[in-house]
DNA sequence: AGTGAAACGACCGTAGA
DNA sequence: TCTACGGTCGTTTCACT
């Protein structure tokens, strides 16, 4: 968990074990280690260290659309005063998955995730343009998630 | 792997499956069973479905910043042509780690996580406006990313 | 869909190179 | 930082509800 100044170095065999575990999370380190070259206990203290160091989770991810959300979109938010403050009421609506302060014409990107048009309508409408400070907001609609990895860095 | 046109009905204990995942993707099925009144059998059965159904993943996460990459932006492209096929060189691009066909005043949104500036300016120039059909770009610099859930959605 | 039990395999701590 | 090994715990299969 230790945040650092410096990147961590990453070997060949780390990476490897990395790939691992980004097609599989839930693969033994004995099979790993098989793949990788290295005892399941040597594919475990890298593993450990990768996690409490921060440079790895392992994690469920889900798939909106096989849960019924059917309607992702992007928002581009323009804000007067405190843009730190304005993130964090967004962060609390469950909708938004997703919240990014930015540099740009947008102070801050927000992504949702909601079942349908009228959702999203009402979200924007009654949830995101009544924050105080949010000045402007413009959306884009998604039509069609094209590539995702899985990168992570809230902290 | 099965896409349903139909969203899946979880009840509560598969919902509270997932977040014992969400938390620790390698927890194993007879810690998650105690936590939500299972047996360890009952658990991998419905972590099976639910990973065949394609409603979760397990999967590695890795952090930008742990491995040196400092730089994150989204780009907003405007295209001529086909935004399939730019999306598609977009994501070809190893820099490039997402990439979404929108709807709005951007035809298409494209993550970028680079080193630095140089590199995310080299990216912008050297690549990216290269692309054929490729009109106008505008880039929003990561401050501060504020929140983020593991959603999953490519096909 | 769920439980329980027995065989098997994975995981963890520790010792040693 | 790695391998080796033994104890413990998790997983798998199967018979049963």
């Amino acid at each position: 968990m230790t945040p650092r100044s410096r990147p961590i170095a990453l070997d060949e065999v780390s990476k490897a074990i990395i790939e691992q575990l980004q097609e599989d999370g839930r693969r033994s380190y004995a099979e790993i280690g098989k793949a990788v070259g290295l005892s399941e206990a040597a594919v475990r203290q890298r593993v450990q260290k990768l996690t409490d160091a921060g440079v790895m989770q392992v994690v469920a991810v889900t798939d909106p659309m096989q849960l019924g959300f059917y309607r992702q979109a992007m928002v581009g938010i323009r804000v007067t005063g405190d843009s730190r403050v304005i993130a964090q009421k967004l962060s609390d609506i469950t909708a938004v998955d997703y919240v990014v302060l930015t540099a740009g014409s947008f102070d801050i990107l927000a992504e949702i995730v909601c079942e349908n048009d009228d959702e999203l309508i009402e979200l924007l409408n009654e949830r995101i343009r009544r924050i105080d400070g949010v000045e402007a907001t413009e959306t884009f609609v998604y039509l069609k998630l094209q590539k995702q990895l899985y990168n992570w860095g809230t902290r």
